[in-house]
DNA sequence: GTAGGGTTAG
């Protein structure tokens, strides 16, 4: 039999691998001639159990029509269009039509095309053609049929063809079956389709794969035009592939390729996405002084790096260069603006801008009121953020996935448990509840308020109901626990996490050992913090704190003034109380010896640090050592 | 003519 090309059986087999087509003897003899034609039509006449006879009678001229032309057509191939009457063209596109629809309706028809149209000769360019031709608003359904002619095997296709099926799987924008169909037939596709596969791959995302169609291009000769290149450079920008847009960047140079502003856009947004960010100014400049003004995009992008970076005076130099360029800060500029104003606790002047625009006739849109509302509500001002969310209500604004979890959070963390719980039903009523973030929003929102019980039984709908779970929602949990004092179940959870492949937060190690060692299990504490170190995850020094208390208490000394070094020489300063309870406990099991020394450390930093404080603390320890 | 922007832990 015929290999099916793997990604073909894949795309229409994968659910039930009994549609493979079974092929009869008739098969291989491909070219039928009119007599077995006959034939079969008379056995069709003597049988006539079809159910619908007259169709099938209909068929079968029509059919036996085609197959005249076809061979006709078989005799005469240097010109074959010139030999046929538009009659008989119209007669195969007919016949086209009458395998398409059988094709389209027909979910087996591999298995029965050629036992329903026996006498077809489908290797006929002109029969192929034209039902290819028929299939141009199903893509898949034509390079399904066109596989399947070459599982016949045998039949040879020529470039032209090749290059229809390719065309029209780029500009279907089905990069993988482009990709796997060029990588099947070998064929040299012209180089303006290639052209098309690579806008058809960067808009897929396959960066790579388009970068070597450049290559390939470019070994032929063949320039793409600017269009293309900025078009893969935006894709490049888009999925943050910086080392690519340097790469084509440099092949068009290297090509001769005349740039305009849409390219030192994207090579502004790469600065930006490497973070650097004073040479994507320095180009912004440039290309301003040269008179062109670039998309408002690549300014955005350009003031959020600016800020990133604390350069709030360029920030501002921006906003006045777009002004100037007639490029006026649009509503994304300024979601931007209150968004990192938001986050670096600056939301007082978040909202005063918020107001300010609003004052001016801005309309903000649902975005806007959510970034608001979400920092309204980190800054505990629920007031505020209620507010808003009612006056979004009114101005005729919606609220989504988003604005329901950002103040839904807000809620919970303000302990507002029954405005939460309300207003989660609504969400879930809204079709909004299924998501991973919700249900995540609502679980640490449930553990921060000590309904951890209540957050686990989420966590057990999520699996029911086919919610994924992500890290967020084991280390939610986790702390959810730890919280409760409840460390076996943290313990359960984080083991959980761990199996289900994720990786831990140093936040939620450093709850966990800091809560194993108030339960008194310093070694259990010990052993998680080696364990992470040993797969990779480096844990915080900062988390050995409780380790050496816990030591101490238990006077474990050697470890603990081992776990001591091991903090000091990472450059991590152990806490205050840290040192003072080793101190005392060293102190007050006749270790002066060692007291001493880690007094000395406490000093040699209180003194780096601060002279009051170091004598303050020289007096206090000083009277708890005994001399002796 | 269009797209671009925002969620949950720490």
């Amino acid at each position: 039999m015929a290999r099916i090309p793997s990604f073909f059986s894949n795309l229409c087999f994968r659910q039930n691998p009994k549609y493979l087509p079974a092929f009869t003897p008739q098969i291989r003899n491909r070219n039928l001639s009119l007599d077995q034609f006959n034939g079969n039509s008379e056995e069709l006449a003597q049988h006539p159990q079809n159910a619908n006879e007259t169709f099938a009678q209909d068929r079968i001229f029509r059919l036996n029509e085609t197959s005249r032309l076809s061979e006709e057509l078989m005799q005469n191939p240097q010109n074959p269009d010139e030999k046929f009457t538009q009659n008989q063209i119209s007669s195969v596109s007919e016949i086209a039509k009458e395998i398409s629809k059988f094709i389209r309706t027909q979910p087996r028809w591999e298995q029965t095309l050629l036992r329903d149209f026996p006498t077809l000769n489908f290797a006929d360019p002109v029969v192929y053609n034209a039902v290819l031709k028929q299939q141009e608003s199903n893509v898949f359904l034509s390079l399904r049929f066109y596989l399947w002619l070459r599982s016949l095997g045998g039949v040879s296709f020529d470039p032209v063809l090749c290059n229809v099926m390719f065309s029209r799987l780029v500009e279907a924008k089905a990069a993988y079956a482009a990709k796997s169909f060029l990588h099947d037939t070998r064929f040299e596709p012209e180089p303006q389709y290639l052209e098309l596969y690579v806008r058809c791959l960067c808009e897929n995302g396959l960066i790579d794969e388009a970068l070597g169609v450049f290559e390939r291009l470019k070994m032929i000769g063949y320039y793409a035009s600017l269009d293309t290149w900025n078009l893969a450079l935006s894709h490049c920008v888009r999925t943050s592939r910086v080392d690519a847009v340097w790469r084509l960047y440099g092949e068009m140079m290297e090509c001769g390729i005349v740039t305009n502003v849409d390219t030192i856009g994207h090579l502004i947004r790469a600065f930006c996405l490497e973070n650097n960010v004073a040479k994507g100014y320095e180009l912004l400049q440039q290309v301003l002084e040269a008179g062109h003004v670039p998309d408002k995009t690549v300014f955005n992008k350009l003031i959020s790096a600016l800020w990133k970076n604390g350069n709030f005076g360029t920030v501002s130099a921006v906003l006045h260069n777009m002004i100037a360029k007639n490029r006026p800060p649009d509503i994304y500029t300024y979601q931007e603006i209150i968004h990192r104003l938001c986050k670096g606790r600056m939301r007082n002047e978040g909202l005063r801008i918020f107001d300010e625009l609003k004052n001016r006739g801005y309309f903000p849109d649902r975005v806007m009121y959510t970034t608001m509302i979400r920092g309204l509500c980190r800054n505990k001002d629920l007031g505020d953020a209620r507010k808003l969310w009612f006056e979004m209500i009114q101005n005729g604004i919606i609220p989504n996935e988003y604005t329901y979890n950002a103040f839904i959070d807000g809620l919970w963390r303000s302990g507002h448990f029954d405005e939460a719980e309300k207003l989660h039903k609504e969400m879930v009523d809204r079709g909004y509840g299924d998501t991973t973030v919700s249900y995540n929003t609502m679980i640490n929102g449930l553990c921060l308020n000590g309904k951890v019980e209540e957050a686990q039984a989420l966590f057990e709908e999520m699996n029911e109901k086919g919610v994924v779970r992500d890290s967020i929602t084991y280390s939610s949990l986790i702390k959810g626990f730890c919280l409760q004092g409840k460390i076996t179940e943290a313990l359960h959870f984080f083991i959980e996490l761990r199996k289900q492949g994720f990786r831990p937060s140093t936040a939620t190690l450093t709850t966990l050992i800091e809560k194993l060692c108030e339960a008194g299990q310093v070694k259990e504490a010990e052993t998680l913090w080696l364990d992470m170190q040993k797969s990779g995850l480096e844990p915080a020094f900062r988390s050995l704190d409780p380790i050496i208390s816990g030591l101490s208490k238990q006077e474990q000394f050697a470890e603990a003034l081992e776990w001591l070094g091991c903090m000091i020489n990472n450059g991590v300063r152990p806490k205050k109380t840290t040192l003072e309870r080793l101190i005392e406990h060293l102190s007050l099991a006749d270790r002066s010896d060692d007291a001493l020394y880690v007094l000395g450390y406490t000093l040699r930093w209180a003194l780096f640090s601060s002279k009051a404080v170091a004598i303050r603390w020289w007096i206090n320890f000083a009277e708890r050592i005994p001399i002796t």
